[in-house]
DNA sequence: CAAAACTACGTAGTTAAATACATAAATAAA
DNA sequence: TTTATTTATGTATTTAACTACGTAGTTTTG
């Protein structure tokens, strides 16, 4: 166990993927409490177009910073679901408009209570004395500002 | 981007898997920056072997927190590598004993620099005014003395 | 000591993301 | 107005983890 705490590279990265997980398998249980047949990873999708409405496939990507082919399947999901439908651009041919459906609207309604309580419960999960969205935060500026990379490249110059 | 700030339960979880990625692949980056041929996501067996010597499957699995199917395939890779070998054990007939090679010492000797620069730069990451480290064990504490699932349940019923 | 339960290992299949590549439509440039 | 470039979408493949299952030794129990 306490190469987690020595170890280098991996220690953060394996248990940031557990913990996701286990709150996405629980975020799944939790709709089901309500009856509800909904799964955690189609709420970015489900979210953008309840908000922004009409929106091509590369334009939700970027709403939900996924790669286009992981938003495909994502949307794929959710049209068999029929929580979603799509309609070609009648201006430009490339592009599929995709929109929530009467259904979709209707889920959401019923999911929103339940995402208030979710919402509660993370924050009481991840508020600590250290924060951890605000610790995701910091870092994710940190790297954004210098990578890793570069500053390990940095620090072994130096020696 | 907002929904991120605003999402329920994916925010984190996805957020989390980026930053872990990110840090996997510069891991692997700066290795080969020193001419050394190694994955992060290897580091866990060798530095477990590199302490314990010697230890089967289950054993490895266990040290590592991963579950044996997944220890198997990493085992595997560094089997192909020679950076470690196995042999059976003469009391316990189902168990594989593995150990580092000789080269995989070696490696070892020539990582041990690297890893402490790594070891740095992660701190410098990570040790913010809320320390993700810090965080990450807190959140898990949380967790593990009440799932999210109970904590959800729990606040829907006081409604 | 034979049957039952447990343990160790391995394989197969699943999942959620990513990259890399392919095609077709739209736009820009020669 | 062809040709080249860019953009939008889609498919195929890869990766790193998982769960579920099967088999073969080991240990326990009646």
């Amino acid at each position: 166990m306490n190469i987690i705490d020595e170890s280098g590279i991996l220690a953060i990265s394996t248990r940031l993927q557990r913990l996701s997980e286990q709150l996405r398998k629980d975020g799944a249980l939790f709709y089901k409490s309500y009856g509800i047949d909904f799964e955690p990873k189609w709420f970015p999708v489900i979210y953008t177009l309840h908000h922004k409405e009409i929106l091509s496939v590369v334009e939700i990507a970027n709403e939900i910073g996924y790669t286009h082919p992981s938003t495909i399947s994502l949307l794929k999901e959710l049209e068999k679901q029929k929580l979603i439908r799509s309609k070609k651009d009648k201006i430009d041919e490339r592009k599929r408009l995709l929109s929530l459906t009467p259904k979709g609207q209707e889920l959401i309604l019923k999911m929103k209570p339940v995402w208030d309580v979710m919402s509660n419960v993370l924050k009481e999960i991840a508020d600590n004395q250290n924060n951890l969205l605000q610790a995701i935060n910091e870092a994710e500026n940190k790297i954004k500002h210098q990578s890793f990379l570069q500053r390990a490249l940095q620090l072994k110059s130096e020696e």
